[in-house]
RNA sequence: GGGCCCGUAGCUCAGCCUGGUAGAGCGCCCGGCUGAUAACCGGGAGGUCGGGGGUUCGAAUCCCCCCGGGCCCA
């Protein structure tokens, strides 16, 4: 590879990132790079499993959160990748579920689920929704490459397909062998109107809704007169009633109203009487709940209902402290496990019958009796209320408005009912899932307490879904004799005498007919296809072929790492752990980072139904996709993101300055002819001055602190490091600092010493910075850094990232120089306080530290700070050498002592004025003055009157709590003259600008106008021809042609410049 | 109703774990620079640290309660 030193290629580009993004991508295609990265990864034996938690392919255009969950797995990979790991990086996709279903009925004008047979036939609807995921993971997988995420986007896994759902077999298959598959009698949502259950996460919508809300009374058995009273919001439930819950530990009372006594929870008294509008009760006894335990009581409308002729068994009060709140209802309340959740686990704990009364349709069953037909909520509610009335059994009846699940398809209210399911017993497994997941780690922390919190809870898996677009339950059931198997892979398939279809899908797979073991009889797959979140928690297994081939999970598990959103702790983390447990006892995974979520700029979700949705070609088409990916990487990882257009702008602001920063390099190391490989910062360090060595400090920190944050997956702290130490140090800093040493025309040790340092904190930077902004570190690396040296790899992504070397670390310099850096600011506002232009030198300016240790920095880098603030000498005083020039003046507080002394105000405020200074002496001693004004006592305190310091004319001061510091404004005839001169210098450096003139062209110049000026160019005219880089300054008016002339007022005088190229 | 997270300058956020005089960037105002220039640099104004209580010599930071927002559940 040839090298031409450094070749100033950068300073000719005009700065577009898009097209910079663009080339990148060209080059990185052309050149097969991520294939070279790979098999740089390859080569590896340190192995990083890394899973991708699949996205679900129901849409196109990608969210922002699904960009930034991306972004962050590729700049964890990428920096696992140049650390020498060998990463494993295959994509996934989550491709079944009924939300894709609903999108294929809708596209195909499907209104109920018996439209699917009977209109299109289940063939073509798979095959619809197979295409349509096919589309968009092609659509989503284009836009992650765009966005720059390394990836191994020609082989994702993808969950539809055969070898996936054999995988999935097998693990049901597992869990049967556990004895932890089982058949079961369950309540779920129900969705009347499209006649299917619903999961878990499909309950997400909600209406507010108005409901009866009614106090019911139910007789006590065996006592006159006597009732426990309940709440409910769904009378419809009623009829289903099997048992009272109450709380052992809460206080009851029995109560007497209208010479009826009522039990209900103390705490709950005051408020249900002032809602039935009950001013004379009477407490007659108070009682802890467990008292109440098997109370029997009778049903008010038993004889209507003919289900309750079994159910009225069970009518007694039963201990469910899960199911009691104290702070609504009545503390009694009202169980229908076949319409409750927490009244059916009660219920199965208890040995009690399940009953449904609501058919699929939402009706009410023939075993309601009179109610039979009757539909759910409203008729239902209205028929039963009557007969309640009827019968005296309401204390209490109003409306009430609250959030009530609705179908998310068709916004029709559901029904929670009790249906046979196929279950997994995972509250089995409870114990050793708590002990896995305290074995992983959690970033943040607090991502394991919400795990722990809901494994506390955790209830059995109901996995089956009667629907169509999913993984078949490979379930088979004997039609004569009832036997069922449960099939675990293909081969299992042929060997209980089926044939394997082509596509494992419904409904190719419903026609595979089994003989059966035991009787010899036709077995039949149970028609269930499993939940969705079944596909996505097999994924570290299935991903990898497991177990048709065994090697790649065997070497590989368990997952090093996964990054999810915050949602997913209660969703594909816990999926993931527990078919882990299932299939293997343990965690599948032993690191987890969680990360936020993306808002709007107002802090709310980002849905096209809001119009807040921002669509990944309309971002892309505004904003460079590293300044995407690097506003994203700001933000702390596990706290929500606000999007926000403007904040995306400043970013891009910020890559000019960096971009900016590599041209300026660029620029001067190829004028000067620097070669990096022959000028390095070991051969310069004796020329060094103490901003490189401070620089070079800076960087093998910011080095230590990069890798330290990255390791803990504070990519958003790793990011900061950058931005700061690339835009504060090296560009607002240090290449201030050095341009005089740059701009020296010969060629000195200075000079290469400076090159030397940038060289290498801006490669340093680069390399660190290639992981979250791959498209510009590519292209600056290709245009720069590879070009200036030989035996470079093909791309920046190919490097290593360079290690800390702690040697090289000096922190007391570090703090020293942000000392200075502090001090600096306090002399420039002091500076601008006295009105004097940093272009102006000033003779001297006097720090007086307050610590030892600002003391030993202004010692140690006065020459950096007397170049900052443009000062001849720094001078280090003692604080009494301030004291000694401070006087104190005294103002009065008119408004002050107006408020406190009326009339006396004017009397008061001339004897501040003529005896200010012993004033001011008695209120700093003591805190305040008296005197008799008028024969009244007046005593003044500090509120009363402004003290001010005051320094001598020619010292402009201020105070930080670091140092007092002084700028001498005294000017010397010299110092004028240098002013002057500058001012000139500047002007011309203009014209040259003006002219277009080349930074290395040489000039002749001509001057005339006020005398004053002309005379202090005289004084300085070697530095300023210097300066300008011209030949020769010829006083007067020029009389040649082509020179360029401009006439200039500095101040109140007026000059006229020329200028000639020569 | 429960669990977890967030609430700090006009905006976006650091600081909180491990208490010690409130920080940055942007925006705004003022000034400067013009050899990195569709840039850049400096200065300034701006804050009851969501509210209340407690612990402590001392609380943005630790504890409790409340309010507002987010996520996940009921």
């Amino acid at each position: 590879m040839s090298k031409v030193k450094v070749a100033d290629r950068l300073s000719q580009i005009q700065y577009n990132q898009f097209k910079i993004e663009e080339e990148v991508k060209e080059f990185w295609a052309r050149n097969r790079v991520y294939n070279l990265i790979r098999d740089k990864s390859n080569a590896s034996n340190r192995k990083f499993y890394f899973l991708d938690g699949p996205p679900y392919a129901s849409a196109k255009s990608i969210h922002i959160g699904t960009i930034w969950n991306k972004v962050i797995k590729d700049i964890v990979l990428r920096y696992h990748r140049m650390r020498g790991f060998n990463v494993w990086d295959k994509p996934g996709y989550d491709t079944h579920g009924l939300p894709i279903e609903v999108k294929i009925e809708q596209s195909l004008g499907l209104k109920v689920k018996k439209d699917i047979y009977e209109k299109v036939g289940v063939e073509k609807f798979i095959e619809a929704c197979r295409g349509f995921v096919n589309e968009n993971m092609e659509a989503m997988s284009k836009q992650f490459i765009e966005i720059g995420v390394f990836m191994d986007w020609e082989n994702p896994y993808v969950t539809y397909t055969n070898d996936y759902i054999e995988s999935g077999w097998w693990l049901i298959k597992k869990a049967y062998e556990k004895g932890l598959l089982y058949k079961g009698y369950k309540v779920l949502h129900w969705c009347p109107r499209c006649e299917t259950v619903l999961a878990d996460y499909e309950v997400s919508e909600y209406r507010e809704l108005e409901d009866p809300s009614v106090y019911v009374k139910f007789p006590v058995r065996g006592r006159h007169r006597e009732y426990l009273l309940v709440w409910t919001t769904t009378p419809w439930t009623l009829p289903a009633n099997t048992f009272i819950m109450a709380h052992p530990d809460l206080e009851y009372v029995r109560v007497m109203v209208n010479d009826e006594i009522l039990i209900l929870a103390k705490s709950r008294l005051e408020d249900v009487m002032r809602e039935a509008n009950i001013r004379d009760y009477k407490v007659i006894d108070v009682f802890r709940g467990s008292i109440l335990e098997g109370l029997e009581y009778e049903h008010p409308l038993e004889d209507y209902v003919d289900a309750q002729r079994e159910l009225s068994n069970y009518h007694r009060v039963i201990m469910a402290p899960e199911g009691v709140s104290a702070y609504e209802g009545t503390g009694l309340v009202h169980s229908a496990p076949g319409h409750g959740t927490v009244d059916y686990d009660v219920a199965v704990k208890h040995g009690i019958p399940v009953v449904s009364l609501v058919d699929e349709v939402g009706r009410m069953t023939r075993e309601s009796g009179k109610y039979h037909g009757l539909y759910f909520r409203d008729e239902a509610n209205k028929a039963i209320l009557e007969d309640l009335r009827a019968r005296n059994a309401i204390f209490h009846e109003s409306t009430i408005v609250h959030r009530y699940p609705v179908c998310w398809r068709c916004k029709t209210p559901l029904a929670l009912r009790a249906t046979t399911q196929w279950f997994i017993s995972v509250s089995k497994l409870k114990e050793l899932l708590i002990r896995e997941a305290n074995k992983i780690e959690w970033v943040p922390e607090w991502a394991k307490t919400r795990f722990m919190n809901m494994l506390e809870e955790i209830r059995d898996w109901a996995i089956g879904r009667q629907r169509f677009w999913g993984i078949p339950l490979p379930i088979w059931v004997c039609k004569s004799c009832s036997y069922t198997h449960v099939v675990g892979s293909t081969r299992e398939l042929v060997e209980m005498g089926g044939e394997v279809p082509e596509d494992l899908h419904r409904p190719w797979i419903d026609r595979v007919k089994l003989k059966c073991p035991n009787c010899g009889g036709v077995m039949e797959r149970v028609l269930d296809v499993l939940d969705v979140w079944f596909d996505s928690g097999i994924s570290f297994y299935a991903s990898l072929g497991y177990p048709m081939r065994r090697d790649l999970y065997e070497n590989l598990e368990p997952a090093d790492f996964i990054v999810e959103g915050h949602d997913q702790i209660r969703g594909w983390f816990f999926s993931l752990l527990r078919s882990g447990i299932i299939g293997f006892n343990k965690s599948p995974y032993r690191r987890v980072l969680v990360h936020g979520f993306a808002l709007d700029e107002f802090g709310r979700e980002m849905h096209k139904s809001l119009g807040n949705y921002v669509e990944f070609d309309e971002l892309i088409a505004k904003v460079p996709r590293d300044v995407v990916r690097f506003w994203l990487a700001t933000n702390t990882i596990w706290e929500d993101l606000k999007f926000s257009w403007r904040a995306l702008e400043y970013t891009a602001r910020d890559f000019t300055v960096i971009w900016n920063t590599f041209v300026f390099a660029s620029t001067y190391m190829s004028l000067d002819g620097f070669d990096p490989e022959v000028t390095t910062i070991e051969n310069t360090i004796d020329s060094m001055e103490i901003e490189d060595k401070w620089l070079i400090s800076r960087t093998n920190s910011l080095i230590r602190d990069y890798h330290e944050a990255m390791s803990n997956l504070k990519i958003h702290d790793a990011t900061r490091l950058l931005k700061a130490f690339i835009l504060d140090d090296v560009s607002r800093f240090y290449i201030r600092l050095i341009r005089r040493r740059v701009w020296e025309e010969r060629d000195t040790p200075s000079k290469r010493a400076a090159y030397a340092t940038l060289y290498y904190a801006l490669k340093t930077w680069l390399i660190l910075a290639a992981p979250i902004i791959p498209f510009l570190t590519e292209y600056i690396y290709q245009n720069f850094f590879k070009i200036s040296e030989s035996n470079t790899p093909a791309s920046i992504h190919l490097l290593d990232l360079p290690e800390s070397n702690t040697k090289l670390i000096d922190l007391t310099l570090e703090e020293h120089m942000s000392i200075a850096r502090s001090i600096v600011e306090t002399i420039l506002s002091a500076r601008a306080a006295a009105g004097l232009k940093l272009r102006r030198p000033v003779r001297r300016v006097i720090i007086a530290a307050k610590k030892d240790k600002v003391g030993e920095a202004v010692k140690k880098l006065s020459e950096v700070v007397a170049e900052m603030v443009n000062s001849k000498t720094i001078e280090l005083q003692g604080l009494e050498f301030f004291e000694k020039l401070r006087v104190y003046t005294i103002k009065p507080n008119i408004g002050e002592i107006g408020r406190d002394y009326k009339k006396l105000t004017p009397e008061i405020v001339r004897l501040v004025e003529e005896r200010g200074v012993e004033i001011a002496d008695n209120i700093i001693k003591k805190g305040y003055y008296e005197a008799i004004i008028s024969g009244e006592s007046v005593k003044l305190e500090p509120r009363h009157i402004e003290i001010i310091a005051e320094y001598p004319e020619w010292l402009s001061v201020k105070e930080s709590d670091l140092a007092l510091v002084a700028v001498d404004k005294q000017l010397t005839r010299e110092e004028e003259a240098e002013g002057y001169s500058k001012e000139v210098i500047r002007r011309i450096q203009f014209m040259r600008k003006e002219a277009k003139l080349m930074i290395e062209d040489r000039i002749a110049v001509w001057l005339d106008g006020d005398k004053e000026i002309m005379d202090a160019i005289k004084m300085y005219e070697d530095y300023v021809a210097g300066e300008v880089r011209a030949t020769k300054i010829i006083y007067g008016t020029p009389t040649e042609s082509g020179v360029y002339v401009k006439e200039w007022d500095i101040e109140d005088k007026s000059i006229r410049i020329g200028i000639r190229r020569e």
